[in-house]
DNA sequence: GCAAATTAATGATTTATTCAAG
DNA sequence: CTTGAATAAATCATTAATTTGC
């Protein structure tokens, strides 16, 4: 599978690497600069984009903290056990081995140890793995340019929202999915002035969207059964 | 409140009408294109972003969600409570309202009756609410109101704005704010021309990270209710 | 009536869970 | 089995409703 096919991104083991340094070194939710610069350096072994690299850290995060957990647990367990053997045996109470298990949960994290904490909040709070305390307050997304307004689109809406829900919907959905290159609604004809409309691509889109119909069709194959 | 001052999005009536009329239709995860859309028309009757949009239906959903299983709980109990009272008082067995009670779970969706469905699968299943958008929205990055580029980020741009580059986030928080005084990365210093801000290029092709044909996906619901 | 105080809604983020490609 | 990608759930934070005391 050559990675120009690749659906996804297929990290190469220098950025890899890098990717996992930063992260020993504290880095966990990077802000969109940071991403981008991650990005840009990256890019340097291999194709990459934003969102990998921020795909990356999420998970890695969620990972990491899972197997914490896990760890954690096991342990939880083996000292329940080691009580119990004990207490059937009789033999003599020893220490349990609480620091140690500590460091085996943190050998991951050789560079940058977490606070003094007591197991018990460890176990509770995944917060030590999070270091968002530095970006916490004051991070507003506002002010954004306005995009401009698609008079097609408007007389699309405004023709179709005034409708019954549902037969709406049925054009809303059906007209997605061709909208791009479209000309199912003749009320947008009168489009005429020439004005380069310039919306900037806030979402991805896929050229194979296929919006069909949604309630029967879930763009991913499978969908989610709860 | 003046909306300018307002740290968040305010929807105004009529832009919460049409939002909900769409709901009702059957919208749930909007794709990017849909997503400009109803963002375009909906900035008619006042400031609105893309992400509000994506927002909105998120939140909707999970909220509707979650009254929807509050009430068939409530029922649930109901339920087990007259039985329970009928059992008591050996009163003469009578109907449960099953069908009564799907009729106050839909409710709220008057003008599109959910797909025929068993209870069981309904009660289990949030996927009937869910349409499967394959999608996520990304946020832009802060203060470049007039979407000039800068050069640096530029650079980024260029290299990694594939089709869902986009999807950097609703993270993007206080991106350029710290962007000036960190040099991490020094691959990203090497563009310090002044060359006039570019102009983002709207909705760029790319067919390398394009999702692959979800009719080709054809892997088969896998079964795995939980 | 009218603000201060409290509560309810809901916009925005973060975290957990899930799916499926390789 | 690992992990990129995506969605849903949980949570945080701000705004609107509303209550309350005067």
């Amino acid at each position: 599978m050559s990675p120009s096919n690749s659906t996804r991104w297929c990290p190469t083991p220098e950025q890899l690497m890098i990717l996992e340094e930063m992260y020993k070194g504290g880095v966990r939710t990077p802000n969109s600069s940071q991403i981008q610069k991650i990005t840009a350096h990256l890019s340097l072994y291999g194709r990459i984009e934003g969102k990998n690299v921020f795909y990356w850290f999420q998970n890695h995060k969620a990972r990491e903290r899972q197997k914490l957990r896990r760890k954690l647990l096991m342990t939880k367990q083996q000292q329940q056990q080691q009580l119990h053997h004990h207490l059937h045996q009789n033999h003599h109470h020893h220490h349990l081995p609480t620091t140690s298990f500590l460091g085996c949960c943190f050998s991951n994290h050789n560079s940058s140890p977490p606070p003094p904490m007591h197991h018990q909040s460890i176990l509770n709070s995944a917060d030590y793995l999070h270091q968002g305390g530095a970006e916490v307050g004051a991070t507003r997304i506002k002010n954004y340019t306005t995009w401009k307004v698609d008079p097609t689109v408007e007389n699309w809406m405004l023709r179709t929202c005034s409708c019954d829900d549902w037969m709406v919907m049925m054009k809303m959905r059906e007209a997605a999915s061709h909208y791009h290159h479209d000309h199912s609604f003749p009320c947008c004809s009168n489009n005429n002035n020439n004005k380069p409309l310039q919306t900037l691509q806030l979402f991805p889109i896929t050229t194979s969207t296929a919006v069909k119909d949604q309630s029967t069709a879930t763009s991913k194959p499978t969908g989610h059964h709860y």
